[in-house]
DNA sequence: TCTGGGGTCCTTCCGCCA
DNA sequence: TCTGTGGCGGAAGGACCC
């Protein structure tokens, strides 16, 4: 989906429709109805504490604006920009009629997250049919029922690549954002694919890109020309092989359409560091709240779990974690308290703390 | 004034046990 | 009885993604 959170919040407020908009931030910033019947928004210049964005419009990223950045350092560039609070449940809404509207054409679908899936076109009736001259014009015909089906359902346009697997999808999808719709075969690797930056590969994110960068490798082409024992000194044998694949289009991971849930977790950013020792009582309270949402979430959902665990982000931005694991599974919040408690006494806290987390791993249903 | 919240998966280390 | 080996689960951290 284009621009997801945005276009969703677009929908009820047509009036910001082209103009610079950013979602993020806490319940604050709601939009007030004034006299006249207009409604009065909240600009990123009015914004006041922690927060990042989450999504931002077209015309916002003009500005030089993207999600992941930090409210207050977007407000320095963009400071006219609209600033909208998150509304989950609404995108949620949104995220289960998109996906009901693709299934209509395509039933085989994986899950990647409130606003991105992967479609198994392979037996979808007419898919492999061609049309004319143009031997791939029954999947392009699959792929734009699918947008318009979308489109339909939501209001809202999103963009397709079709390719021979997952990784060139994932790729071919972001060529023609938004509202695009791109085919790539194998044979248009070299051409469309190897001049991308490596980061445009699903699984290279911020280190790997720095450590290809210092090697002299920044486009695919390059990291596809890459010798194997340069890139398994660098990167270890097996994320060298999955590299040098990645880089020429090679993928064979099936379709995932069916997932569990491996772990459930809450947590909070304070709007100030609390120190353990001095506020105590305020950090208690605050555990007490996300081990309440925890186990009203696992018991909402219909799971138990065995392992639990806390996270601490201290003032240095470094993170801890501490685990344990339960005799018995349980979705209790007396019993997940009295673990995370043990956890805590795991750490050390000589600095002052930023961000506190519970987390339940290993899952199983509720119902035995 | 830096840097959210919810996840997955992988690697490494360590202790336990056969 | 001593030593080595290897599997396995748990714990911790890190990279990455939406």
């Amino acid at each position: 989906m284009d621009a997801f959170y945005a276009s969703v919040e677009l929908l009820r407020y047509p009036e910001l429709k082209g103009q610079p908009v950013v979602i993020g931030g806490g319940r604050r910033h709601q939009p007030q109805v004034q006299p006249d019947g207009t409604r009065r928004f909240a600009r990123l210049a009015d914004y006041k504490g922690r927060g990042v964005i989450t999504t931002a419009t077209y015309p916002a990223r003009d500005l030089g604006v993207h999600s992941g950045m930090g409210l207050m350092k977007a407000a320095v560039r963009a400071p006219d920009a609209v600033l909208l609070p998150t509304d989950f449940e609404r995108y949620r809404e949104y995220s289960r009629r998109f996906k009901a509207a693709v299934a209509e054409v395509a039933p085989r679908i994986e899950d990647r997250g409130i606003d991105e899936i992967y479609i198994d076109l392979t037996d979808v009736p007419g898919a492999q049919d061609a049309v004319g001259h143009d031997p791939f014009g029954g999947v392009r015909a699959v792929a734009q029922e699918i947008r318009n089906n979308v489109k339909r359902a939501t209001g809202l346009t999103c963009s397709i690549g079709v390719t021979p697997n997952k990784l060139m999808s994932k790729i071919a999808s972001e060529l023609d954002k938004p509202d695009g719709l791109t085919l790539l075969t194998q044979d248009d690797l070299a051409v469309r694919l190897w001049p991308l930056p490596v980061r445009r590969i699903n699984g290279i994110g911020p280190k790997a890109g720095a450590k290809l960068e210092d090697i002299g490798v920044r486009t695919i082409g390059q990291l596809a020309a890459c010798e194997a024992a340069l890139l398994i000194g660098h990167f270890g044998r097996s994320y060298a092989r999955w590299l040098a694949d990645a880089a020429n289009g090679r993928d064979d991971r099936p379709l995932a359409t069916s997932g569990e849930p491996v772990s459930m977790s809450r947590e909070t950013t304070f709007d100030r560091d609390l120190s353990a020792h001095h506020d105590r009582a305020e950090l208690g309270a605050i555990l007490d709240e996300l081990v309440g949402h925890l186990a009203h979430d696992l018991q909402r959902k219909g799971y138990l779990g065995k392992t639990v665990g806390i996270k601490l982000r201290f003032d240095d931005f470094r993170t801890v974690t501490r685990d344990l694991t339960l005799a018995e599974p349980t979705a209790e919040a007396d019993a997940i308290r009295h673990a995370a408690g043990q956890c805590l006494k795991r750490v050390d806290f000589s600095r002052r703390i930023r961000l506190l987390g519970v987390r339940m791993a290993s899952l199983r249903h509720a119902g035995r």
